[in-house]
DNA sequence: ATGTCATCGTGTGTATACGAACGATATGGG
DNA sequence: CCCATATCGTTCGTATACACACGATGACAT
């Protein structure tokens, strides 16, 4: 009867509960990261303090921030960004004035990238509203279950 | 003293937390979404079983499995779609013959959708390979972590 | 019946997101 | 030194994603 047991775990088992549960898209992990990741965007939109930064741009501009000085490649993946989507997300920050570019002395490839003064006083003030976008989006939990979400998504970003 | 950790509470401290943690992108919500959705995203593309079909396009077809018909503004609704967006991911399924459209006769405003025979037969396939995608993105959590993190997306999307 | 307002689908513009291919450059082994 | 290989940034093509404006149609109150 034991070898029964494991036997069914091997047979091709939607879920691997139990009982086979319905496959319905609204449970599905991809579908509610990506309304999740819609209702954040949202959010993040309206509160950041400026409407025309994306969450992207965002991101990006608080690594520049952080780190002064980094080539375009090395950014994004300090950001998660593919280098097409860099390069576009990079040319739109240089275009509005508040990154600047320039060739690594020591490495003909690299562009290295900072933020310009604008850059710097625009970041400063859209990071007074950042922590108040998190809470907003994280506003239908408990702070328990705040802190349970964030250990779960890091763990399978 | 008691006062002042009152007082304390009431400025404007960006974390609701006793100790107001460092600001880090990396541990925002928003930003761990994104990084989620596109590890969710990945591995749909290579587990769903035809590398032509994107999430959203699967979603749309599940849902016409569903309903059988469906008008292209109440499928956007149902699948969390902006009809923009979904104006383009119908226009796709169509063009590849996965996707049917009539007028509906009591509404002219309206556009009926329904799968055509191969969109049966296609996401009838990619059913089959559903769970294994959940489970797959699932697969760094435990059981408990899972229903968990299920949970709460559904609780902030 | 008419006018107001809402809904539906479309089109446009902008911004991720990524695979693929490309040229320029760097690196390491022979 | 030279060649194979890898990295870096760019470009192209495709696909979400959404705001906004538009025209056609429907619903409803007067």
């Amino acid at each position: 009867m034991r070898s029964n047991v494991a036997k069914k775990q091997l047979e091709s088992k939607t879920t691997s509960s139990v009982a086979s549960r319905p496959y319905r898209i609204e449970e599905q992990v991809g579908y509610l990261l990506r309304r999740a990741h819609q209702r954040a965007s949202a959010i993040f939109q309206v509160g950041i303090g400026d409407p025309n930064i994306t969450p992207t741009q965002y991101s990006s501009m608080v690594k520049l921030n952080e780190y002064k000085e980094l080539s375009q490649n090395l950014l994004g993946r300090l950001v998660g960004m593919d280098k097409a989507t860099m390069q576009g997300v990079v040319r739109r920050l240089k275009e509005r004035g508040l990154v600047d570019s320039r060739p690594d002395p020591g490495d003909a490839r690299r562009t290295l990238l900072s933020l310009t003064t604008e850059g710097n006083r625009l970041v400063a003030k859209l990071l007074l509203n950042g922590p108040a976008v998190s809470r907003e989006t994280l506003k239908p939990l408990t702070q328990q279950e705040q802190r349970q979400l964030l250990d779960l998504l890091s763990k399978i970003a």
